[in-house]
Parts: C-alpha cells; structure tokens; sequence
DNA sequence: TGCTGAAAACGAATATTCTTCGGGAGGAAA
DNA sequence: TTTCCTCCCGAAGAATATTCGTTTTCAGCA
C-alpha cells in the first residue's frame, strides 16, 4: 500500500514539515504535482492524524507537567465512557492512555503553576477516582512526535 | 509581551495549523501582512517550538506504546549526561522525562509488535540502568499536543 | 517478443498565496 | 502642537500550489 517514496515522505512531513511542495518534491526526486497527488492521498488515506504547531511550554508560562496514576472505583461501561469523556474534555489533560499495570489509567496533564495542579486534582477526585499518584517532570530530556519510520 | 491577537493567533496555529495566513489574518481581523508579521515574530521569539504533521500509528504498523519507568546505577554528572544522550538517540524513545517519584526518569516509547520491544529493552539494559517497569498503553484515550491557551 | 490497458509521472499554464513595499493612522512624550 | 515610534493597511511583484492534457512506465498476456 505505501512504497518507498510515500515512507520518504511521511518521514519529511514529521521533521521538516514547513518545506514547500517544491521542495519536498525535489528531496524525493519526483515532480512537483506527482508529490503533491501522493501528500493529498496520504492525507486521504488516514496515515497523517493532523499538522500541528508545537508550542513552548516555558515561554507561555506552563511550569508543571505531570503524569498521574488513576484508578477508577466504577465499572460499569456507561459509567466508564462517562469518565472518559470528562477526562477528555479537560484542556489540562494532554493525553490519557488505558494502562496494564496496577492504575486503570495514567494521564499527561500541564499547568501553570501548583495552584493550578491543585485545583485540578480536586476535580479529578469528583469525578469517581479511587486512587492517585502524582509525580512532577523535573525535567524534559526528550520530547518528539516522530515516528521512527526509517530506522 | 503577547496581545491578545498573538495568543489567538497561537491557539489557532496549534488546532488549525493548515490555514493558509489569508484566512489566518480573516480570524483575528486583521489583514494578511499584519498578521504574517506577528506569525514570524512569534516562531523568531521562540513561542512555537516547531511545526509536525502527526502521523497515524496504528496504520503505520505501531502497535505498543509503552510508558517505561526507570532508574539508573550511575550518578556522576558526565555518565548521566552521556546515559541521556544515548536515550535521545533512540528513535523509539519518543518522550523522556526525569522525574520525581521512586524512579529517575520515565521513557514513552513505540514499538511495532513484541519482538521490537524485547530488543529495546535488552538495548536498555546495557546503559547503566538499575530498574526498569514497563507498562503498556490497552487503549488511547486522548492524545493532544495542545496547550490550554484560552481556558 | 510485442501488444494492451491501467496507473502514475511529467511539463506547461492558471489560480492562489505569500511577501515585500511605500505610505498613513494612532498613541506617547516633550 | 510637534516629533517619534509602532503598528497597520492596500497594492504589487514574487513564489507557490494546483489543474490539465499528454506521455511514460510497467505488469499481464498472447
């Protein structure tokens, strides 16, 4: 379904996504509408989710990144999707994953300062929650969207 | 240092990233070279980190996504700083962050099926690294890059 | 080996957009 | 009021995206 020039270029858009069609034509030597035809049919096709900008965190004031542990006391699925919606809907909440392992969740959350944390996990507590474990990101060593396709 | 119009501008670069800078302008009422002009003050001034295109994991063959927490033997500043380089250059580690908590630091990580995961973590192994918990993602419930600019 | 049809690529042309100007409006300081 | 500075606008030129008709490529098959 995708051969070798589309990985080529799915590889370009994750990194150097600003590069004109021209110019993404010519890293995959192919001409300028060919390549275009391709980045609209992969765009079609689902394997591109979204472009985004990239914000910085620090410099618009976001202090606190934290991932936190959550176990959920309900389960019943209306319930369940009920939670999950809320969660979702929350801007704080940056990703949420179902885990294995001993917390039924784990979420990604940022925030300006600790009032602010404070003030979202007391709304997580009314929202059915069993069990919490906070911890804070003192640092960021690595953060990426890439995908290693080339590896 | 930021207007109103400037974090308008960056909320929308952040959900509707394809706008062409016309219908940017047309958003926050103002014309095209206006606009234009904030938009590169804002990357030269550092407040957007990058531009990506998000791609679909699933349809690309990814299959585990996994959330490792991890602590390290080694506490001499140098091994440290050459431990996270050696973390940063592993395509697969997509986000790695030191943390509070029992562990130093905690890794996302991606893999394409079971066998790719082995080969990761044995590859860890070899780093200095004292304990390693792995926990794998069931079910994705959120996944955003988005800052809460406009709560 | 050569024919055929489908898929994909090419070059040229048009439409759209970006980007750079000069000039002017609005506000602060003297 | 005058001056200065910042920011905006509209118009024009440059660059780009996008469409179109034609040509090439190549797998399947006689």
């Amino acid at each position: 379904m995708l051969d070798e020039v589309d990985v080529h270029i799915l590889d370009l858009l994750q990194t150097e996504t600003r590069l004109s069609n021209l110019e993404l034509s010519q890293r995959v030597s192919l001409s300028a509408p060919a390549t275009h035809a391709r980045v609209k049919r992969l765009e079609q096709d689902g394997y591109i989710d979204s472009y985004t900008a990239i914000l910085n965190q620090e410099k618009l004031g976001y202090d606190l990144l934290c991932t936190i542990f959550m176990s959920t006391s309900i389960h019943q699925t209306q319930q369940i999707n009920e939670l999950e919606r809320h969660l979702s809907a929350m801007p704080e909440v940056m990703e949420c994953y179902c885990m294995t392992g001993a917390f039924d969740y784990m979420l990604k959350t940022i925030h300006r300062d600790r009032k602010e944390l404070e003030a979202f996990i007391r709304e997580l507590n009314q929202l059915g929650v069993a069990q919490l474990q906070t911890s804070i990101v003192l640092r960021e060593v690595k953060a990426s969207t890439v995908l290693p396709l080339r590896k």
